[in-house]
DNA sequence: TGGTCTGTATGCATGTTATACTACAGAAAT
DNA sequence: ATTTCTGTAGTATAACATGCATACAGACCA
């Protein structure tokens, strides 16, 4: 197993903030391709590897790796292992609308309920992004 | 019932996620807090107006309400109604700088799992925060 | 006093989540 | 051929989430 992929599991965080663990571990891997730490073809952590390096059982890490590929942002291969899709898929212009939309009412809700200036992640945002 | 209430009411939102209904409420209540949409002592929906509202059980708004009570956002009387707690907890410097990198780190990911330029969700949550 | 509104509580039913355990089948290496 | 690793599948169990229905008790007002 690669150091990418160590490092990759441990970055895994599970949170008691009742979402479901498939939930969380679902969304973590989803940012984990969009932030390019898993790359389009590459092999993902086993499911097993998941399931050990969260404590985890094994089916609760396949029900999140179901999510993931009904989405199309991976694709698993029987007796293989599971790889990042080639191309994660392109959303249409109002698709991207409403998406960015609900991203930044997320963003803002989350930065406000912790008392923090939605400005200041913004800005936090795009000083990130530049350099990324 | 004021408009405030309406007006808040109107916001809040349920998603498919699988994240649950008590959860997604808990945290829009806590952001409507955050945000200074509801104030310290100001009274809340109550339970049963939320419960109309989403168009769910009244014990299920129960479940967010009670949360947010062990949390000390808000303060439940018997017979009378939910209250705004008079003082809601402080995040201090290095935790409020955290919270800023994590939640700016969230955004870029998701935006790019979705092949969206971070820096338009950037743009947007100013644009949408400057409103108000 | 009666009515309305509020939160509190309970029972039942259903579906979901998570775990543990077991086993199967395919792929690859020895 | 055997072993190891992989995803796939099934079963049973317990806890959780939600809805529905019902009822209680307190607060408030006419």
């Amino acid at each position: 197993m690669h150091t990418d992929q160590q490092l990759l599991l441990d970055r895994l965080r599970l949170e008691s903030t009742g979402v479901p663990i498939y939930v969380q571990l679902r969304d973590q891997l989803l940012s984990a391709i969009g932030e390019g730490r898993l790359k389009p073809g590459e092999q993902m952590p086993t499911m097993r590897q998941v399931a050990v390096a969260l404590k985890v059982d094994l089916n609760t890490v396949r029900h999140a790796y179901g999510e993931l590929e009904r989405q199309g942002a991976i694709v698993i291969k029987r007796a293989k292992g599971t790889y990042v899709a080639a191309a994660p898929p392109k959303t249409d212009p109002d698709d991207r609308a409403h998406l960015i939309e609900g991203l930044s009412l997320r963003a803002i809700a989350e930065a406000r309920s912790h008392g923090i200036e939605p400005a200041m992640v913004a800005r936090r945002i795009l000083k990130l992004s530049k350099g990324g």
